[in-house]
DNA sequence: ATGCGGACCTGTTAGC
DNA sequence: TGCTAACAGGTCCGCA
């Protein structure tokens, strides 16, 4: 479900509940989730303790303690929300951080894609973490990186993009946007652009993210933020989910290919 | 090393 | 209306 824009959106709605407040309860409905350390270990670690910060990386999010960080990823499926104490639980909602305040962090996944885990230590070292690509939105993130990373590699760009080994955020939405606002066909193989166009590239996914992080993220079926509300750049989306419909540049009939198993739509005429 | 397909899960929707 | 297949915002793993 969520990319990064999802992931930011449930950041910034967190924040102010769980910085500052102190760890009361952990109740753990289902563990078998995509995890390195049992979640159960956690309990221990976390309990008594207060939240310092919510950072994120890529598409995970860092809950830093004294002790270490709750490393979260929300999956496919995932979602965080912020309840007032002793809200029932559902079917899906797997995890409940509990404050000291009068609220509890609600982790819920229905496919269980997600991740709830534990780090000691560094968690830039943690086996998740570790080999993530540059963050998109920082200067460390250009066309220049795309580019020298892409040659000789004759992958889909599209795929390329979205390797979190060569850039962190980019999800299967996003990188249609981006391609699309870049004039590149998601097809083209990522070793055969030239840098000019990977600089046209590398803005478009910065500006597309940054749009949709100002709306709240997109929210296609079920995404929602901490609050329950829905994020507004599903208006905004120009190929995403319009195969078939006509371009908004040049009225030509978007096209659709799956790469990778994963929907792409494109314009076969502004994208060369 | 790179590229590809399958695996992990459940829910919703499209099609017969 | 009901069954089945395909698809969905992600990522890791094993194999060639």
């Amino acid at each position: 479900m969520p990319e990064l824009p999802e992931v930011e959106t449930t950041r910034r709605g967190i924040e102010p509940y769980v910085v500052g407040s102190t760890v009361e309860a952990i109740n753990v409905r289902q563990a078998r989730l995509r995890n390195v350390v049992p979640i159960r270990s956690l309990k221990r670690a976390l309990l008594g303790t207060s939240i310092q910060s919510v950072i994120r990386r890529g598409k995970y999010l860092l809950l830093s303690s004294v002790n270490g960080h709750l490393l979260i990823h929300l999956g496919m499926s995932g979602s965080l929300r912020i309840l007032p104490k002793g809200t029932p639980a559902q079917k899906h909602d797997h995890v409940d951080i509990v404050f000291d305040n009068h609220y509890l962090l609600r982790f819920t996944d229905p496919r269980k894609f997600g991740v709830v885990d534990w780090v000691t230590g560094n968690p830039d070292e943690h086996s998740l973490l570790t080999h993530l690509g540059p963050e998109p939105l920082t200067g460390s993130f250009s066309g220049q990186l795309l580019f020298e990373r892409s040659r000789k590699r004759s992958v889909a760009v599209k795929q390329f993009i979205m390797d979190s080994h060569i850039v962190v955020g980019v999800g299967n939405i996003y990188a249609n946007e981006a391609l699309f606002k870049a004039g590149i066909n998601p097809l083209r193989q990522a070793g055969r652009i030239s840098l000019k166009r990977y600089e046209k590239l590398s803005q478009a996914i910065k500006d597309t993210l940054i749009e949709a992080i100002k709306v709240g993220g997109t929210t296609l079926r079920d995404f929602t933020n901490s609050d329950g509300q829905p994020g507004y750049f599903k208006q905004s989306l120009l190929v995403y989910g319009r195969a078939g419909q006509s371009c908004r540049k040049c009225r030509y009939r978007l096209s659709e290919v799956r790469l990778s198993g994963r929907s792409s739509v494109y314009c076969p005429r502004c994208q060369k």
